[in-house]
Order: C-alpha cells, then structure tokens, then sequence
DNA sequence: CAATAATTGCAACATTGTTGCGTTTATTTA
DNA sequence: TAAATAAACGCAACAATGTTGCAATTATTG
C-alpha cells in the first residue's frame, strides 16, 4: 500500500494525458495494474478494488476497454478462457511473450523473449501480430 | 463428401485403436476433424454433422473431450474465447503454431513453423509447453 | 442373448462478457 | 461558482460457451 499514492497520481496523470474523464474508478484501476507485477483477471482486479470503492462489474469491464483502446494497459488471451490485463510499460514492446503458470495460473510478461516477425506464411497470407505463451512452471510452483 | 466413407473407416480404427467404444458420434466427429484442413469449432462441427445424426451439446463436448485425451485431436486457444478442434495427423508434431485470420475467423496449423524451445525464463522458471498464434489476413481476405 | 460398464441426452447451472437505458458525474464555460 | 452537457456509471437483462448430475440407452464382452 506504500507507494500506491504514487501510482495514483501517475496513473491520474496517464489519463489525463489520454484525453479521457479521470474518475476515480479508472484511476484507481490503472494504479492496481501498475501495482501489479503479473497481468491479472477482471475478478482479480475486482478483489483489490478497496470497500470504499466498488464496481459494477460492467463498469469495470467498460474501464478496461477504455484502457485498452488508450494503450494504457494490455490484454492477455489464455487457455482459460478469461482476459488478463497489465500496465503498458515503457520497456516492453507491443509485441511480447507471455508466460502461465500451469499449477497457479499467474502470469508474467516476458519482455525480453525475442519474437520473430518474418516467419513463413503460405502464400497470400498477410501477418498481422503474434501471440504467443510459454506455459510451464513459475519459481513457486516448481 | 466423396472420401467420406474412407475417412470414415480410418477415424472408427483410430477409435478402436485407443482403445474406446466406437461410437456412431465420435467416428463421425473424427471424420469430419480429418476431412478438415483447419481447426473448426464446437458450433461448426455441429453444423457438419448430417440431419441423420443429431448430438446433444454436452455429447459433443464430452465425445470432443474424449477425442483429445486419446490425442486423435487437439484443441486450440484462441482469443474470441472460443475452442478449436483438429484432427492429429503424423506430419504435424505436438508443438506447432497456428494462424488466425482476423478478418473471417478461419484457423489453420502452421506446421512447418519452427518453434525454438529453449528460450530464456525467469530463474526457477520450468518451460513445458509454448502456444503460438500468428494473426493476420487469410489469402482470401488479403 | 444377457450382463455391465461406458456413453448419451436432458435439465439445470456456472462463468465470462455484452447491451440498452435511465441516472449520475466530471468537465467546460459562461 | 453554477449551469449545461457529454461522458461515465449502475442496474437489469441477455448471450455465448462450457460443465455437472443423473437417469436412460447402447456397445461390447462372455
């Protein structure tokens, strides 16, 4: 919890720049993702929201795609089928790895995994972008 | 359609090969996954099968399920939610990547794609396996 | 052909996410 | 600083995909 006035105010910042309202449960939802060392779930985000401020769920899937649309933050398929979301950072690219945990499901982006972009498409085929996840175990689970 | 009764004995022997009743819906199932060069989902699979042979919902997920577990077929991730199934053939081996049309949904294997495997995780971190998904436009959506 | 264990179909439920719409609020501007 | 207004919110209802429990059916075995 120290430090989170911080991220409060930069995420505040972000917003504004973003040309967006800066209320509070969009401030309060980008500062948990910059909080947040792993992308997590909207019911994750959800569970971090104080008592003082709840969402509706709709509310905060809508601030999420807000989020999204600024390049603010990013969202993660998975093979579970429910979206995770993570602060854009400077340092890693658009286009990056992620890594999940098959035992705890967290995951982690993995910023320096070199992605290759000119891979072999049949013909006529045009590439757009790449997904890609590394599943495995983390430190804690292996 | 013609091959059809081809496809079809092949997918009961593979059935019977695993070990598990042939059932009129998993063979049928199974042929229609092989007669498919791409990776199809749980509605169109549906829509495959003939008036004469209606399955339940939860028999298809279920009979799909199964077909994985025997490693006849392999599910896919995608980002619209959404499970695609493909008939395992020798050629592609288990670890390959898949392309995605953004445009009209379509999926293929990419089998040919070379998948590097030991690429560099977080200390502690254990690598089991890499999902890979190259988007883009289909040649008849480019 | 009977026994039986696997498979199926039905109903109900669970999870995740979306849409429509009236109400509230952040921001602008006078 | 108060009024105007467009943006954001909350609620209810819906949609899509997939799962569970259980009784009925069926493929296989002996």
């Amino acid at each position: 919890m120290f430090m989170f006035n911080k991220l409060h105010r930069t995420a505040e910042e972000l917003i504004r720049h973003s040309g967006g309202r800066a209320t509070a449960g969009r401030i309060r939802i980008l500062a948990i993702l910059l909080a947040e060392q792993q992308a997590i779930t909207h019911r994750e985000i959800e569970q971090r929201l104080p008592q003082t401020l709840q969402l509706d769920r709709v509310t905060l899937y809508r601030a999420l795609e807000w989020l999204s649309e600024k390049n603010l933050i990013h969202k993660v398929t998975s093979d579970d089928r429910v979206w995770r979301y993570h602060a854009n950072r400077e340092l890693h690219s658009h286009q990056h790895a992620h890594f999940k945990c098959t035992c705890c499901a967290q995951m982690i982006c993995l910023d320096d995994f070199p992605i290759e972009r000119n891979w072999p498409l049949p013909i006529g085929y045009r590439f757009q972008e790449i997904e890609l996840t590394v599943k495995g175990l983390c430190a804690d689970c292996s």
